[in-house]
DNA sequence: CCTACCGATCGGTAGG
DNA sequence: CCTACCGATCGGTAGG
């Protein structure tokens, strides 16, 4: 009987490939040479199968590939949630909202590359789902942005450009990033962090009363 | 019969292919697909020609990808030179540099979309000059932000972060500025501008007599 | 600029 | 998990 399910104890005691395996040499393939550029091919030599014996863990080249996005854009969404909880100071929503979104940067490049890079090769409902979820992420920061500068404690003209800017320089972390390299991954998602209340222009309520901007500029080493 | 040559401003009749369409339709089907994902069938498509009559004004698929990317990475630097000039002042180089990087990824999206995710399907000797050309450019950028920390005008942490986070905010503009939106390349390069000396911490010096005045770090929207 | 055509490789199926 | 094999398409060439 055939295992149609990935079930990891084999009859004989030999390892059989999983679908999550699977799963995973498509998604560094993926990264590293995109989805168009890898051979399903290269997938199974990767697992050290033949090509036909991979369709026993997937359905399709394409179906792994929506798979990936699919996941990854959830676990982004759970992500802020999980991170900013039912925090109400903008300051803080958006410091843990940064944080969570470079540390995942760091942590997953493969997905982060592949998401960012191959979106255009989805089939068409995933592809707008796709899109709608990046879009409800973006919004979700701009709505912290904006309630921060209604709240005086960011000063900043563009809430839609500041959250642009943090989320995409958070994304691009994937692309430079070693685990090997001299910073952690907590270092510089730490760092992204003072980036984006820079971005901002956060400037630290010192008591109640609302202080006008002085308009240079405000955030300096103080606010680390 | 239509003219082999004829002058590019005479745009409105049917012209002979040439080189530079050939690769401004590649680069276009790049930007849209990927490298992997265009086929040389679509550009010949795209100018209204069959594939064979294509290699009259090209060498290979390849060589496109090779030319694009090139000239875009030339570009690049040519522009950070005339932008920075002979300006000492740090936060005046970074200004200009940042204003110059951003202002191209907002006008030059598809080469900036084409040299961000496909430089991976470039051959060997070019890959190598490519990157090396681009940490030509961070460094130089890292240089004038360390310099700027040197003489108390910036005040971050790590120079190499924060060069990070500026060049790929800008590249990222790229990714979602459009024409016809709220904002002109030119306030989006400004605003970019105004970022990038926030990440560093740029305090103006106090008793400068610079023509800027404050307004460069101002996060109030008075001047916009 | 075209038609005719090439070998190689693609993703995937049949059938054990 | 395999061998055998499929039609489609790939980038590119021959030869006008």
């Amino acid at each position: 009987m055939p295992p149609v399910r990935a079930d990891p104890g084999s009859a004989d005691g030999r390892l059989g490939v999983t679908a999550d395996a699977v799963l995973d040499a498509a998604l560094t393939l993926f990264a590293a040479r995109g989805y168009h550029g890898t051979a399903v091919s290269q997938i199974a030599a990767a697992l050290g199968i033949r090509t036909p014996s991979l369709y026993n863990h997937m359905r399709s080249k394409q179906d792994l590939l929506e798979t990936i996005v699919e996941r990854t854009l959830d676990e982004v969404l759970d992500d802020f949630r999980t991170a900013v909880g039912d925090l109400t100071d903008p300051a803080e929503r958006l410091r843990r909202a940064t944080r969570a979104y470079a540390l995942r940067h760091a942590t997953h490049r493969r997905e982060a590359l592949v998401v960012n890079r191959d979106t255009t090769s989805l089939p068409e409902p995933t592809m707008t789902r796709m899109r709608e979820r990046r879009r409800d992420h973006e919004r979700v920061v701009r709505a912290v942005i904006a309630d921060g500068i209604d709240s005086g404690a960011f000063h900043v003209d563009s809430p839609a450009l500041a959250s642009f800017a943090i989320l995409e320089m958070c994304v691009s972390i994937a692309r430079w990033f070693r685990e090997d390299g001299a910073r952690s991954a907590e270092q510089v998602a730490d760092e992204y962090t003072d980036f984006a209340l820079r971005i901002v222009g956060f400037v630290p309520a010192p008591d109640s009363t609302d202080r006008q901007a002085d308009g240079t500029g405000g955030p300096d080493g103080s606010d680390r």
